[in-house]
DNA sequence: TTACATTCATACTAGTCGGTATGTAGGCCC
DNA sequence: GGGCCTACATACCGACTAGTATGAATGTAA
């Protein structure tokens, strides 16, 4: 073996000794990129602020990143992804997605209402500003969005077949729409700072959620 | 009077032979800044490239504007205020605001959804980057959410006192939540580009809509 | 121990940005 | 027609940006 992958040597055990710790030093860029990014945006984000926040410096941040471009890549695959993806599992794994649903929503509600007023969502805020901008963004933040929204259609269809939603809901309006709403609420809470918008954004999704079970229409 | 207002200036007819225009080169600046923003937003908005497009220079421009946050503060105020006014006026001053809603989402559909799916509201575009960063933004911005969810709210109530919408619905949620729905459908057709999300989301947002009329649970 | 690749550190460059200093010309009043 | 404010135009500045050139130190294999 040539040289040992970046996964086969994050299997080793670490070696605190050394003083130098190649993955260490990625996951602390990783981190202060998507902090920095989270705060300003991409293109605001100041490559000198990230290294001042990690303590890492320039040489070994272009060591590890080609540019500021395959840095955002990269925070767009290993941290937004996991992130989003963390969010939307117990939801359309369920047997009753619509439950589930309205748990997630209702417990961001309780957790994470004041930093999704302040700062927002930090996959809504890069399809925001670089879907237009530039292609490999678009493309990386697009295969996230399909792989959230197929899988709410799947956990739809399956809430559709054991009877936990109603069979006349379009499987893939509705996981568009949901998906929209969440979003949609987080965002323009940020313009309003203040968490009643949230809420009240929320309370609206949690009554559409209601609205897919079946109700007395169906008889 | 010592001077005329640019209101009265207004008002007089245009004298085409002068060369010196000042409302105009006013109204030229305002509609390239609000295009460059359109498409880049605020902060990577280049003023060259705002004066190239209005063929206005820089001493011209920093004698209409004190900074380029002032300018950014214009154009929400006379440009993206009423973009959005004359959007959403139709609706809520209808009798049936529902079928009004369902109207404007129709025809922002067949209109403006190539628009909207690759550049994105433009309000909302400021609301997501800008809220965050500067207070003078967030404020105008809110105070144009602001005014549009109490002009939804009025018409739903409006609607609920006539009997086109379900009483049992909350217009405070409902507004909040129809806001963010169509925000959020546009912002996440940024991302799949294609118009299909947009689609699919704003007809799950019609069957919301529809789901707030009277229907069987009434009875 | 020698040779070599990986990992990081420092100093620097070229370019773009918003903003300013200075100058000039149009247009109204006295 | 002289004074004067408004409305522009041009040239320039300092700050900040991403990116690079160079080199040193570490770890590894032979």
């Amino acid at each position: 073996m040539p040289k040992p992958s970046r996964a086969a040597r994050a299997l080793r055990p670490q070696r605190p000794a050394s003083r130098r710790q190649p993955d260490r030093t990625r996951q602390k860029l990783l981190g202060s990129a998507f902090e920095e990014i989270h705060r300003n945006g991409f293109r605001a984000a100041s490559l000198d602020a990230i290294l001042k926040n990690s303590g890492v410096t320039k040489g070994a941040l272009y060591h590890h990143f080609g540019s500021k471009l395959e840095l955002g890549y990269a925070v767009v695959e290993e941290v937004v992804r996991p992130f989003v993806e963390a969010r939307w599992r117990p939801a359309v794994e369920s047997l009753d997605p619509v439950s589930a649903g309205i748990g997630i929503v209702k417990e961001l509600l309780m957790t994470r209402a004041d930093m999704a007023a302040s700062l927002g969502c930090p996959f809504n805020n890069l399809c925001q500003e670089m879907s237009p901008v530039d292609e490999g963004f678009r493309k990386r933040l697009n295969a996230i969005l399909d792989d959230w929204r197929n899988s709410t259609i799947e956990g739809l269809k399956r809430g559709q077949a054991n009877g936990a939603v109603r069979k006349d809901v379009d499987p893939r309006a509705a996981a568009a729409f949901i998906i929209a709403g969440v979003e949609g609420c987080i965002g323009m809470a940020k313009a309003s700072r203040s968490k009643e918008f949230l809420q009240a954004g929320m309370t609206g999704l949690i009554d559409y959620l209601e609205h897919l079970r079946p109700s007395c229409d169906d008889h």
